[in-house]
DNA sequence: TATTGTTATACTCTATAACTATA
DNA sequence: TATAGTTATAGAGTATAACAATA
């Protein structure tokens, strides 16, 4: 999200913790960056590669909006577009016939995989840490992940 | 940028890179959803905050749009929303009469805190981390931006 | 000639509200 | 009544191309 021009507390732990916030919204700003230039690479928009990423076997269109935290009738026009371009099927569900599921084609898991290993070998400056380095960012993004969810769901 | 299926390759080091990945995707979804809560809550949308919170004393439109990674063309529809509603002005760089200057009004210089103390207090996960787990974490994504940086220097 | 910012255009994402079909 | 998905609508972000003013 670029850079951010916090201000900075003068409690040493608080400002600290902001200049953590301001080198994540920088870094947050090169992944965006990078997850676009992956996706034009293959004339998606973030948001088709988005839901092309998030596709599993059966996923209700509903599931689809909620994980990228955005109004169902947008998913309609994006499901449109893959569906067009043959990424990805629409069925009913036969338990509930309100609900309509969306299936990778073989196209669109081909795709997806090529996309998912972009993203990765290309992850700017992932590949400047150590062993070591990495095992410990995983554990601190654990933490960081696990109480947002936590929080996400008290306040939902 | 929601869920991502990245597949997972058997190396150990690169399947830990893998998940550091994943992981760092996850993450960066709660902030964007963040960011924009804070942003609507001012009744602004993620571009015109991003905008107004990279403003300097007189900043050139086109460092803007390559700050935030956009053709300058969409600056000039984001700045104008905000000029009407009071938070910046242009001015025509007396060096270079071709360039014009933002500058952040009262008002937007108030509203600048506002959302960045916002932002930094509602930080999500972040008050659950010790003392030198931030300090982990703010050394691991130094070298994690500082690499990328050197890379866009290199290629462009 | 090259660059800055603007305008025009077309496409996509976005939320809201109204609608159909189903539960 | 409530829910899943669609459609219509309006507003905003996005890149491209053409343009005026300036360098």
């Amino acid at each position: 999200m670029g850079v951010c021009r916090i201000p900075k507390p003068k409690d040493p732990i608080a400002a600290a913790r902001a200049e953590v916030v301001e080198l994540l919204f920088s870094y947050v700003e090169r992944l965006r960056a990078h997850f676009e230039s992956v996706a034009a690479a293959h004339d998606l928009t973030a948001m088709q590669a988005k839901v092309l990423m998030f596709l599993g076997d059966a996923e209700p269109m509903r599931c689809v909006a909620e994980n990228l935290g955005c109004d169902p009738s947008n998913i309609t026009g994006v499901v449109d577009r893959l569906q067009d371009r043959g990424f990805l099927t629409r069925s009913e569900d036969p338990n509930d016939r309100r609900v309509k599921l969306l299936h990778a084609t073989a196209a669109g898991k081909r795709l997806r995989e090529t996309i998912g290993l972009n993203l990765f070998r290309e992850m700017p400056g992932m590949g400047e840490l150590s062993r070591a380095q990495v095992a410990d960012l995983r554990n601190l993004l654990s933490m960081l992940c696990a109480h947002s969810v936590e929080k996400q769901l008290a306040s939902g």
